[in-house]
DNA sequence: CATCCCGGTTGACGTGGATCAAGCTTGGAC
DNA sequence: GTCCAAGCTTGATCCACGTCAACCGGGATG
């Protein structure tokens, strides 16, 4: 946990400070909301275990899932801008966070240089991570955007210390789809397409990934 | 400026530390490169004057615009995470930008709270941003995409006391597609259909909106 | 002045993914 | 165990947008 999310080099001192920050700790069932559009912004959310998802709604009712977040990452850094979330967090299983109150992480992060200068790096991930969502919605056709989709699942993953080929999907084909900008049925066809070819081997939530250099192929040439 | 880009409620000598900050001024010609993707990062741009659009590429050339910036808006905020660039920025018109030298904001939002908090404020303002183009690219219509992004465009020309009704777009429609996951033709198409609609008028890069309220009905409704 | 070229428009046609619809599988409730 | 609902798969058909191609218009160049 401390490896994912947190910086490297503290004193003693200081991560004795950062444990009493992120000591509020909280417990989610699946299907609980972590919280909610328009919802006062008061904390960040640290993920200790379990997986989440965010997503935005339109008036007319069509959802988009922005993420997919699991242990270690963040969430809620959204609020910070209007002082109010800009979307729902909705937990896919059973999950434990740690909010973190946002007014106390600036006071520390003025203290602690490599805290300020670490927050501000996830941060700034978040919009690199945002921009390859884009390029994926913008440019590439559904088989990239599954095979994309799966390698970041997998390698993910893999950072965490599960098998990067053998995982059980936390989301419905519906989520997936709306996350790749992509209707429940293509993901389902594109699933079994995967699996005829050899790529890999899909029953229900249950996947494996049998070929990660065909994944990888799969994304850089047309047709 | 100082209203868009910085934040209310300083000092004198705040406002002078900032102004020092800042200092760092350039100027670019049309089509100048800010920075390229894979440039070590140092320092982020407040643009002065002008527009700019950043883009990511994929290795087979495939480009998505994701974002267009004028005056007052920060460039660079992805090249925090990983000490490099992330993407290009080029100037879409000649242009006039400030070097801000991150490890000195750093430095100086650390001493001043409201600064730091700005500053966390701006980075969640685009990834909130980001969000709403997710949204666009995965669930809209192409209408729906150019009434947003010319809804968009509107607001943001007004809050600089430009005309909301009456610009020159400063990018191709080839740009406009990337930035909104359609080809350069149907962006084109989709310009003479407003038309056609009375909703605006287009001859090339000028445009007048003639029915705000039209083009805000077109992105509520499939059909 | 003529020429070039880049960007834009428009038309004809093709296709990837959406839509509609019918089963099937699975896991939880009882 | 049985039943049921939610989620998944698969087929047939449709259509929005992509592709390919022709042409146009305006600004830069010589």
């Amino acid at each position: 946990m401390r490896e994912l999310c947190l910086p490297l080099g503290l004193t003693e001192e200081e991560l004795q400070r950062l444990d009493d920050l992120v000591s509020n700790r909280r417990r989610l069932k699946r299907g609980d909301r972590l919280y909610s559009f328009g919802a006062p912004f008061d904390a960040i959310y640290a993920i200790r275990s379990g997986f989440f998802k965010t997503d935005v709604l339109l008036e007319d009712g069509r959802e988009q899932v922005t993420g997919f977040q699991m242990a270690g990452e963040l969430l809620g850094l959204d609020g910070i801008s209007s002082e109010h979330h800009t979307c729902n967090a909705v937990a896919l299983e059973d999950s434990e966070i740690c909010a973190i109150p946002f007014s106390r992480l600036e006071v520390l992060s003025r203290e602690i240089h490599t805290l300020q200068h670490h927050f501000h790096k996830v941060m700034s991930r978040e919009i690199v991570r945002d921009h390859g969502v884009m390029m994926l919605l913008g440019t590439m056709r559904a088989e990239e955007r599954l095979a994309a989709f799966l390698l970041n699942l997998s390698q993910r993953f893999t950072a965490r210390g599960f098998s990067h080929a053998d995982f059980y999907l936390r989301m419905t084909r519906e989520e997936i789809g709306s996350y790749l900008g992509l209707k429940l049925e293509t993901v389902s066809r594109t699933f079994s397409r995967f699996q005829e070819e050899g790529h890999i081997a899909v029953q229900q939530k249950h996947v494996r990934i049998l070929d990660v250099a065909g994944l990888k192929a799969l994304m850089n040439y047309r047709g």
